[in-house]
DNA sequence: CCGAATCCTGTGAGATACTG
DNA sequence: CAGTATCTCACAGGATTCGG
């Protein structure tokens, strides 16, 4: 994946898609950190090693999917801002399910599962 | 993605990486529907249109990531059924919230924000 | 300061054929 | 029945360069 493959058949896929690109959730996580919305260099600095390119398509892809806002101020020097839609807030606390799950999962790889008798 | 990125920084890429794949989420979804396990031919004509090749690296993958298990009877013909581990089942309500997400966001997708006052 | 256009490359995905 | 072995191809990711 992210390749898009049962097309509208299943809202996890669609989901994941959105989602699946190597910044997007990187970026999604700085966004989520500055609910007044954050600026593209400070997006760029914040996200280490990110090329141009790559920033404005995985924003544009996110405004597209309507997880992103983008507010451009006419000023010179041009300023231009981006937030978190609703739709995009309302993805975290799905993000941490996932966290918790991704934890637990590497728990179970350290090799704790003999040692555990203690708390019965 | 689902080019592994952040290695072991983020349990939530990490996730994303595990259930990445084309194959993997349909697969699990499979798996999830057959407690009792499910032989290899089976899944084949469940999972229409994968190959051979793609269905055994799907599943490698997913027994190495912990998710999967591999029970091999040794007669003839062979015999072998794969079903989720605790940890795969851990993954369904995970997977259930991103669905709820991703019909949220479809249904903001359709106009109906706008239309909703003035049709007179 | 905020991007776009072009070109290149590594990797996931698949087609096809063969095996214990 | 349950896989493996090669080969090819498309596409996401990235380097570089340029513009309002």
């Amino acid at each position: 994946m992210t390749t898009k493959i049962y097309k509208g058949n299943c809202p996890v896929i669609d989901a994941l898609t959105i989602i699946g690109g190597k910044w997007k959730l990187p970026l999604l996580w700085h966004l989520a950190n500055n609910q007044s919305g954050i600026r593209y260099n400070a997006l760029k600095r914040k996200l280490d090693g990110i090329t141009n390119i790559m920033l404005t398509r995985s924003l544009r892809e996110l405004e597209e999917d309507g997880l992103v806002t983008r507010v451009q101020y006419p000023e010179i020097p041009p300023h231009v801002n981006y937030s978190l839609t609703e739709q995009g807030e309302k993805l975290i606390p799905a993000l941490l399910t996932i966290k918790e799950w991704g934890e637990q999962l590497q728990e179970s790889k350290n090799d704790w599962g003999k040692k555990a008798s203690s708390h019965s």
